[in-house]
RNA sequence: GGGGCAUUAGCUCAGCUGGCUAGAGCGUUUGACUGGCAGUCAAGAGGUCAUCGGUUCGACUCCGAUAUGCUCCA
């Protein structure tokens, strides 16, 4: 069976379930603050155990793309050095929603395995919970009966609380779980050692396959653990594994989803695989990051130096890392692989195919970026080693500086240690390290606390913004949020006019009024499907009935951006072509900002036509046509621009301004009619990322304030040119009138500055053999160094003094022939702080130039004569 | 969100503890050599040292703020 037929297996056996088959969500999370990837198949259904929205379906079934890299699942560095790790994988799952529990979950998993993918059951083991004294559980005896119908007892282990009991998060929906594990050791191997006891002993070839959770209790913030209303099923069955085992590989790298991947680096690097271990790792690595790599950005998560594209960049960089050092590719190479790996995934996965290009070209561009980092690293090493020839063990204090400033990887900084014999300070580096999480940590901390609940439902919130900003309204329940500086308060009501931050439009401000009290509401976001109100405090009488009202001047400017942004976005695939695609929108009451992918700096006559199609369409005052609740298919029939890396529900919402112009599916808020926004004008294009252009663009009063301001400001050029008709060609003139005075100013400066050179040359004393010169000038600073420079070099065996008054303040300048300061041993800097004793001030300089200030420039006579007495004494 | 680092010529970067009227390589312009190109040599142009403020007789250099970028941690 190839991955492809696997697949189609699983959905077909749950499918037969009564099972429905949904899409794989992205993998890259907008709307859950406590997660960045997708982490595991049952995210998007996290808001359904949570009891915070209700389930579609009852039975669900998919392949999720999955992402582990930070936080409780960390298995980056894991990858690559053993062959069953990825950063990027594909999670099979089906879930029961207060349907089917343990009975039906553990049917299903065996006959699944057993009966349709032929996995010789002699080689399954499954586990149970074996209960926990903390929690106060008992061993799930019955999921050890169901499973004792089907396989012998033997093969039936009970587990510890860390292995068979599934924790969401510190707190959230749990409970025990059973996996299924396989041994796929020779025969020689199983007689040595029994299978049973190298369950859950990270023996790579006795492996976990498929996790079956009972989700049955809450674990509340104190620790204590709840039962749940209703119980659930949610099961993980690792996609690449189970290909492993299907193909009978003793590597998930080894199976049709990696080789042609790894075939093709083989060919551009010149390594074989299979060969020689360390270079096997790099190539498991650099396949495995691809992947994780193209489907973020395809998901829409471009690398970049904070939050998920930081984790993207790291992920591509370790990739470039291994690649760099152990395939030996100083130049970048992994954007290659691209087309190779769209060829196997793409009928699959249909983003990765349509956005090759962009794709290749972000990965390209972070390569050569990367390769820069690391040339500077290695340069800053070798300097390091220059400064420090003897030392044996490389201080781990720079060790850590290269890693923390640089981005330069510890153990390469090792490598290049071994190779000049000597080794870096671990324990240093470790402290620093150790340091920076302290600080971090300290930073970031926050607590959640628990929900206060003042009526349980698990209805979603009725968003009543579409049609009207102020509506009756009750809160259904509220939690205090602690964060290093500040505190806030979520609330959820049981509707609400509020329109939550989500597809790029911002969330509404406004108040919750009861009476005389006001509650301001400072921000609404979405945290998957709830939507919760940020305030300050929370009412004196929360159970009471609100008036929710919106800051209804805000709103209307957002609806106009956000109209106009779709307006914009048509007349941009018009303009520019339909490779423009959506990379991220912000839309707030004072602007928009777009970004696409686009591939070239967008001219002046593209921004102006642009602007124009948009206007005309301002102008034509289209009415909207929102159509909600419109079947997927229906809205795709219609035309509709869907966005790769956005989640859209079976009935989407589609927004309409002219049906042969702007179709989009959208959740935002919008103009009744076009002709309100106005005016629409772009403010802003320009680069964010390779191939992401970003334009900003303002509408209504904001647009005219800005034209206005525009022409106010070449009104008042105008003036300042009296009225001239030719205003570009005035001021050409006048910048080519200036730079000719300028010449002639340098010209007659030069003159002056000359003569007076002359003449103090010409005034030059002779005293023994120096020629002695102490005269005040009027010149500026910089004039002074440079008349002074020039009477050293024409004057031989000079000593120049030269003075200078302004703002009431003395200035001196002594510059002294470079031979008198090497055979008379004068010098310039400890003199001048003699003389500029008469001036009452302090100064120095170099042995042969020196300048000295002061407050008193009635003493300037004196200091000359000084001076005078100094050389004569010489 | 919390640290660290950087910002100097069109590009890549030097400029150590404040004082050599701010340098190198590449690129660019002009000239010479060759029939032309490539090339070699010579000469030159190009910098408010990111911005603003402070300390100082004097700031590219020290201090503070801002902006932008890089980087690590969360």
């Amino acid at each position: 069976m190839d991955s492809k037929q696997v697949r189609q297996a699983f959905f077909n056996f749950f499918s037969e379930k009564q099972h429905k088959i949904v899409s794989s969500a992205p993998m890259v999370v907008k709307n859950d603050p406590t997660l960045m990837f997708t982490n595991a198949g049952m995210n998007q259904f996290k808001d359904i155990f949570l009891g915070n929205s209700p389930a579609d379906s009852s039975r669900v079934a998919n392949s999720q793309k999955c992402l582990r890299v930070s936080g409780k699942h960390n298995d980056l560095d894991e990858v690559g050095h053993d062959t069953y790790h990825h950063t990027m994988f594909e999670m099979l799952g089906n879930w029961s929603f207060g349907d089917y529990f343990k009975k039906e979950a553990i049917a299903w998993a065996w006959e699944l395995l057993t009966g349709v993918y032929k996995i010789n059951p002699e080689n399954l083991y499954v586990t149970v919970f074996g209960g926990d004294k903390d929690d106060h559980l008992e061993p799930d005896n019955e999921a050890f009966g169901f499973w004792k119908e089907l396989v012998p007892e033997n093969r039936i282990l009970y587990g510890s609380k860390k292995d068979n009991f599934w924790e969401m998060g510190d707190t959230g929906p749990c409970g025990p779980c059973s996996e299924v594990h396989v041994d796929l050791r020779d025969d020689s191997e199983k007689v040595k050692t029994a299978g049973r006891d190298l369950v859950n002993m990270d023996h790579p070839q006795v492996i976990e396959i498929w996790n079956l959770v009972f989700i049955e209790f809450n674990r509340k913030a104190d620790g204590k653990l709840v039962s749940l209303p209703s119980k659930h099923v949610d099961t993980g069955m690792g996609f690449e594994r189970l290909c492993m085992v299907l193909q009978g590989k003793k590597s998930n790298y080894d199976t049709d989803i990696f080789q042609a991947l790894i075939q093709k680096i083989g060919e551009i690097t010149g390594f074989k695989y299979g060969i020689e271990n360390k270079n096997d790792i790099a190539m498991r690595v650099v396949a495995d990051h691809l992947r994780a790599v193209v489907f973020s950005i395809a998901d829409g998560q471009l690398p970049s130096n904070v939050k998920a594209g930081y984790v993207i960049r790291r992920i591509l960089r370790r990739a470039i890392r291994y690649g760099f050092t152990f395939l030996n590719m100083q130049e970048s190479f992994i954007y290659q692989l691209v087309p190779a790996f769209v060829e196997k995934m793409g009928d699959v996965f249909p983003e990765i195919q349509s956005q090759k290009d962009l794709i290749m070209k972000v990965i390209q561009e972070e390569e050569q970026t990367f390769l820069r980092t690391l040339s500077q690293g290695i340069k800053k090493f070798e300097n390091y080693i220059e400064e420090h020839p003897g030392e044996q063990i490389i201080n781990g204090h720079f060790a850590f500086e290269l890693f923390d400033t640089y981005g330069f990887p510890v153990d390469l900084t090792q490598i290049m240690a071994r190779e000049l014999k000597r080794s870096v300070d671990m324990d240093g580096f470790n402290k620093g390290l150790e340091e920076q999480k302290n600080r971090s940590r300290k930073a970031a901390e926050k607590s959640t606390e628990d929900w206060v609940i003042l009526v349980d439902s698990n209805e979603k919130t009725k968003f009543l913004g579409y049609e009207q900003t102020t509506a009756e309204a009750r809160i259904l329940r509220y939690r205090k949020i602690s964060e290093a500086k500040k505190e806030f308060y979520q609330i959820v009501l049981d509707q609400t006019p509020f329109y939550a931050e989500s597809g790029g439009q911002v969330g509404d401000k406004g108040i919750l009024l009861n009476g005389e009290e006001k509650v301001y509401i400072t921000d609404t976001q979405k945290e998957n499907e709830l939507i919760v109100h940020i305030a300050e405090q929370i009412p004196q009488n929360p159970e009471s009935i609100f008036t929710a009202k919106v800051d209804e001047r805000k709103r209307l400017l957002t609806e106009n951006n956000h109209s106009a942004t779709h307006l914009m976005h048509a007349a941009l695939r018009r303009v520019l072509g339909t490779h423009v695609e959506q990379k991220g929108s912000l839309v707030d009451a004072e602007r928009l900002r777009f970004d696409f992918s686009h591939f070239s700096k967008l001219t002046k006559e593209e921004i102006s036509q642009i602007e124009q199609i948009v206007n005309n369409k301002i102008r034509e005052n289209i009415s909207i046509d929102e159509k909600r609740e419109v079947p997927m298919e229906d809205a795709k029939a219609m035309g509709a621009m869907a966005l790769f890396g956005e989640k859209y529900g079976d009935k989407v919402r589609v927004i309409t301004f002219d049906k042969d112009y702007s179709v989009e599916l959208c959740g935002g808020t919008h103009v009744q009619a076009t002709g309100q926004i106005g005016l629409f004008k772009i403010v802003s294009e320009g680069a964010i990322a390779a191939g992401i252009r970003r334009v900003e663009a303002v509408t209504g009063a904001v647009a005219e304030n800005y034209v206005n301001e525009f022409i106010h400001t070449v009104d008042d050029l105008k003036e300042l040119l009296k009225n001239q008709k030719e205003l570009v060609k005035g001021v050409q003139n006048l910048m080519d009138q200036n730079s000719e005075l300028k010449k002639q100013i340098e010209h007659l400066n030069s003159q002056k500055a000359g003569m007076l050179k002359d003449e103090l040359k010409q005034g030059a004393e002779k005293i023994g053999e120096i020629n002695f010169v102490a005269c005040k000038v009027e010149l500026d600073m910089a004039a002074i160094k440079n008349l002074a420079f020039e009477l050293n070099r024409e004057l031989e065996n000079s000593f120049v003094l030269l003075g200078s008054e302004n703002d009431g303040k003395a200035n001196l300048t002594l510059i002294i022939s470079e031979n008198l300061v090497n055979d008379k041993k004068l010098n310039a800097g400890t003199l001048i702080r003699e003389i500029a004793k008469h001036i009452q001030g302090g100064g120095g300089g170099q042995p042969h130039f020196a300048t000295a200030g002061g407050k008193n420039p009635a003493g300037m006579n004196e200091a000359f004569a000084k001076a005078k007495e100094i050389v004569a004494a010489g």
